[in-house]
DNA sequence: TGAATCAAGTTTCAAATGTAACTAATATTG
DNA sequence: CAATATTAGTTACATTTGAAACTTGATTCA
């Protein structure tokens, strides 16, 4: 038997209320990464997500690269110009569209890239780790309903 | 049948990440939920958080919103300014100690509140519309074994 | 072709956030 | 009961983030 009002009508409870339940795990999630990369390879989360599809798609222009990343073009600006402070990444310009800018990956980047990879896996590995097997399955595809529930809103994708 | 690699062993997905989806997700309802109130009671999502709290529980202090929200108490701090400017909270010395301030909602702070609640509630009923009962439920345990796993890494919870 | 429009990326400026230092009050303890 | 340490909360400063303006190059179409 439960109790009859586990929760008046008109009240919340914000300890079990979805969207702060999510800004505090994404918030713990996104601080131990930084930590993890931030200091080792001076890397910010934007730079990474930058090296991260990096890694798997060459000669990316910034504007694919906001697609890719959900980041704004100014997030990606700024993270290229720390990756390339860094020398992770290399940027040529486009002969056919001298606007736009062909980014690589560097040899360091892609050292660097391998470097991390096994880092964030184990991370997630870590995280994931009181989950069962069934509990995983269900969490992807939780997350795929929410995500596609939850589209940028405003409908002003792109400005 | 699944085809032999569908990762390579040291190549990351970003976009089936979860440290990314989470940070997406959490974004996109942010946003929708700022949007949501931040314009009609110029409130911010702290603030908004601190008013949640104060619903539930008379006579708080700072000290204890910085428990009960998990925000910092410099946040905790300007959002308490925010409501009271905005007249939303009463703020009251505590005459047994002298450095605590008692904060309550004021009359139109539950006026306030009672608008919002709906308003939340109905939002993530939204989010959560295209999930079954049963993934709901699934969620639920999920998110209490990842927050719990993600416990806020550092150890200098309180400084 | 040559205005006018549009697209790629950067810079600038304002708002939000986090860390550390600070003020005022209480608690400790020698 | 004074000196010291601790706690509550705010302020100041530095860093991050986002929005809008800007620059340069490409495209449109009259």
């Amino acid at each position: 038997m439960s109790s009859a009002k586990d929760t008046p009508p008109d009240e919340l409870k914000l300890e079990n209320f979805l969207p702060y339940q999510l800004s505090v795990l994404s918030n713990r999630v996104s601080n131990a990464i930084a930590e993890a990369y931030g200091q080792r390879f001076n890397l910010t989360i934007s730079a990474w997500r930058v090296m991260a599809i990096l890694g798997r798609f060459v000669d990316l222009s910034a504007a694919e690269l906001v697609v890719r990343t959900a980041m704004d073009k100014v997030a990606i600006s700024r993270a290229v110009a720390l990756l390339l402070k860094n020398d992770y990444i290399t940027r040529s310009e486009d002969i056919a569209d001298r606007r736009r800018q062909v980014l690589n990956l560097s040899p360091l980047g892609r050292e660097v890239y391998g470097r991390i990879v096994p880092v964030a896996q184990s991370y997630e590995n870590d995280l994931l780790s009181p989950l069962s097997g069934h509990e995983r399955a269900e969490l992807k595809q939780i997350l795929k309903k929410l995500l596609a529930r939850a589209q940028t809103g405003n409908s002003r994708e792109m400005d």
